[in-house]
This record gives C-alpha cells, sequence and structure tokens, in this order.
DNA sequence: GGCGGAAGGG
DNA sequence: CCCTTCCGCC
C-alpha cells in the first residue's frame, strides 16, 4: 500500500480499451510489457477529469473548439495528478511539461495565445463503437478506422489535420442522400465524450 | 507562461 | 517508454 490512490479498473474487450464508456484502441495504452499493471497515463487522467462535471471548475472542455480544454485550476489539477501518481511534489511546472512531451507525440498539442489551454488531437483516437465510422469509410479514406495492428501505430498523412476528420465525422445526420439502410446508432461517441 | 534539453527513475 | 525533476531561455 503506497498512497490512498485507487486505480480504477479499465474493462477490457478484445483489442481495446474503455474509459467512462469511450473505447480507445490498444496501441494508446501500450500495454505489451505488463497488460495488468499498466500505470495511468496522464492524458487518460485529463480526460477522466474532464469527464466529470465534478471538476468542472478545475478544468473543462473550450466551448467551440472541438477537443481543445483549459486548466482553470491548475494547481489543483496537478495535485490531483500527484494523487494518482503518489508524486506529492507535482506541480503545474512539472505536469506541464508532461503535456509537452505529447506534442511530439501528437495527442496533444497547445493552444496558442490562450492560457493553460491544450486541445487533443482527436483524429489519432479511434471510437470503435462508432459503426457509421466504417460504413462511411470509401468518402473518408484518410480517416482511421478499426484498431491498426499492435506495434503499428497509424500516422494520420502529413498535412491532415485532426480538425478535417473532426468536422466530417462529428454531424449526427449526415447531409445528401439519406443512408441507403439502417445505419446502427452508437451508444457513445466522440461527440459525447468532449460535451457536444 | 511556455518551451525543450538533459538526466534519471521505475 | 512515460514521465519526474530541474533548469536556462524567450
Amino acid at each position: 500500500m503506497h498512497c490512498g490512490c485507487l486505480a480504477e479498473g479499465i474493462p477490457t474487450t478484445p483489442g481495446n480499451y474503455w474509459i467512462s464508456g469511450v473505447a480507445f484502441p490498444d496501441w494508446a495504452y501500450k500495454a505489451e510489457s505488463s497488460p495488468g499493471s499498466r500505470q495511468i497515463q496522464l492524458w487518460h487522467f485529463i480526460l477522466e477529469l474532464l469527464q466529470k462535471e465534478e471538476f468542472r471548475h478545475v478544468i473543462a472542455w473550450q466551448q467551440g473548439e472541438y477537443g481543445e480544454f483549459v486548466i482553470k485550476d491548475p494547481d489543483e489539477v496537478a495535485r490531483l495528478w500527484g494523487r494518482r501518481k503518489c508524486k506529492p511534489q507535482m506541480n503545474y511546472d512539472k505536469l506541464s511539461r508532461a503535456l509537452r512531451y505529447y506534442y511530439n507525440k501528437r495527442i496533444l498539442h497547445k493552444t496558442k495565445g490562450k492560457r493553460f489551454t491544450y486541445k487533443f488531437n482527436f483524429s489519432k483516437l479511434i471510437i470503435v463503437n462508432c459503426p457509421l465510422w466504417g460504413v462511411q469509410a470509401p468518402s473518408l479514406p484518410h480517416l482511421l478506422l478499426g484498431a491498426p495492428p499492435l506495434g503499428r501505430p497509424a500516422l494520420v498523412p502529413t498535412g491532415v489535420q485532426s480538425e478535417v476528420g473532426m468536422k466530417v465525422a462529428l454531424p449526427r445526420a449526415l447531409p445528401g442522400p439519406a443512408p441507403a439502410q439502417e445505419a446502427p446508432v452508437p451508444a457513445l461517441c466522440l461527440w459525447d465524450l468532449i460535451g457536444l
């Protein structure tokens, strides 16, 4: 027993992991070494906080920009992160360094000019319980559909940014001709995650 | 505040 | 690998 930190069990389905009802590809977890005892990653934790209304005053999605969030109370977010990782000396300076390492990994990027504001590259996240994406795949050849094989991190072609994918993928009702077959309605999707 | 190099730990 | 710690620089 190290701290009072509890690790929420992450229910798994073959090939995918779940956070708060949203499925992510397993490459996002890189759990190849020790499947059961993977430490929580910072961006998982950020999504976790973003998901809970009780932390709305600490960290919240920025309305208007998909995937963009604002850390309203940096000290508190750092404190919570430090508690989870059993690192009592955690502060925003250190936490933000960890966030900066996500830039090269294309998980996050900074919203320049906006204080404590970052943005998720949701193009790297695959929502597997959205069959709609798979069905409509032909028109969106650049989108990542289906989990890439293990050890093969999917890369979005240069120039194709997350926003492109988001704008195309977001509408609940697709414009144009009505879908020929009844598209299965996703239980939970990206727009639920980002609070649309 | 925000950036990224460097060292180092688990 | 994924940070944590520290730091000089802008």
